[in-house]
DNA sequence: TTCCGCGATATGTCTAGGCATATTATAATT
DNA sequence: AATTATAATATGCCTAGACATATCGCGGAA
């Protein structure tokens, strides 16, 4: 018997099969006729239904549990989530570009600029053994020619040997670290404080004025590169984090 | 002729092989022996060296290309990328589970609550017409009886109509919004105030002292849901972002 | 010299199967 | 009744091949 042997009629739409899969699954979900809890049918019968191969459903269902609106689980199979915990891709750029980025004129300027074997406290904030060699920066970013953000630094020299003969008088750190030192982790802390009167006189605002402050710490596989805290007044600037259950 | 038609030995090992692929190619990459512009070997020239089918290989690279270690561009090729801007997954709990968790007693206190005709401003806020019917809430959480975090919120009632008759005395509506309506979309802000008096007064802290404040959007499909600001006194919280390089 | 068309190449997507493995429901046994 | 073996099921991973499509580079024409 000969069967019908005929490719499939060639689909070259630009959105692929699996990306309409998808879409078609996440509105069911985001409109609630899916809610949390529903078991959704099983990848055979929705490649049944949709007219695909298996493998197209499970790209779909695996996209959606990336976006961790399902949870799919071997023989149970696959469930719409309950709603998430509000969750954000934070960007937390590169003073130095998004200044150039927005037309404004930056310069770093280096404050301070120390080499020494970590205190107790630099131990403490930097997670290295106390002893270790590190470089302690002080500096300031400025922004059409105004203070901008002040810059506390902690390098672990270990990880870093090149950042010894490196002066910092123009360049960032931040900048010549990303260049580069490729990281693998990192945390980011974000608080808020009054400016102490150092501070303030640096950045040229009153004592006491609320300042957001972000610390960072970075990683290259288990080895600790950097910590930074860097401290902004309230009115220069303000993070911005989007998500969305997107299309991916 | 015949040929070896014996499957592959049955490698039931936990990890799969298009993880090992990754891994493998990963530590090229963050080892520093590919450097950022270096071009890899061609899908075929990898499943070759690797002993696999194209599509394991393909899934390998996909996953590099999520995590935007490399870009894949067609006829052109997989190319490692630059280091990237400083991104992390940022996520803001709901207050009141947080605090649960932490073996904290958690109260939410009403302050104010009005239903009213968007202002200008409220329209500008909330991103509706003015005039769409809104719901403006105010109120206080309060953790171990104490003042915790200031929570001031406009709520679209065209978007959640049941919101009319919620009298959100109890029960903080963040947590009755995030039970009943799917967002798709959510944007935050995140800066630093100093307290003004009528703040500094609900949350039992000095005039001016430092604050940390989340404003979030939320969407769902295009429809504006809620606009909320949570002022935090600069000891009470911390946020914290995560990312990494990962084993995906 | 400059521009345009064409072939080569690498990725993007898809199919139709296959075996592996976790988990659940059911039947059998103690 | 409680426990244990077994079968069924749904996902997880994989292969070998196919066509589609973007784009790079080269050679020929204006």
């Amino acid at each position: 018997m000969i069967r019908d042997d005929s490719p499939p009629p060639a689909r070259s739409n630009a959105v692929p099969r699996y990306r309409e899969i998808y879409e078609a699954l996440r509105q069911k979900i985001v409109s609630g006729e899916w809610p949390a809890g529903y078991r959704l049918p099983s990848e055979h019968e929705l490649a049944r239904s949709f007219g695909c191969a298996r493998m197209t459903i499970g790209k779909a269902l695996g996209a959606l549990a990336d976006q961790r609106l399902v949870t799919r689980r071997r023989r149970a199979g696959t469930t719409v989530n309950m709603p998430r915990p509000q969750e954000s891709v934070l960007e937390i750029h590169d003073i130095e570009a998004e200044l150039l980025a927005a037309g404004v004129s930056y310069a770093y300027q280096s404050l301070e600029r120390r080499v020494r074997r970590a205190s107790t406290a630099d131990a403490n904030i930097l997670g290295v053994p106390s002893g270790t060699p590190v470089l302690a920066l002080t500096g300031l970013h400025r922004a059409g020619g105004r203070p901008h953000a002040l810059e506390e630094r902690l390098i672990n020299l270990h990880a870093v040997p090149e950042a010894r003969a490196e002066r910092f008088s123009g360049i960032s750190p931040g900048r010549w670290l990303l260049q580069r030192i490729p990281w693998t982790e990192a945390e980011h802390q974000i608080g808020a404080l009054n400016a102490d009167a150092a501070i303030a006189r640096w950045l040229a605002i009153r004592r006491n004025t609320a300042c957001l402050t972000i610390e960072r710490n970075t990683w290259r596989d288990e080895q600790r590169i950097t910590h930074v805290r860097v401290i902004y007044p309230c009115d220069q600037h303000r993070l911005v984090a989007r998500f969305r259950y997107g299309p991916t």
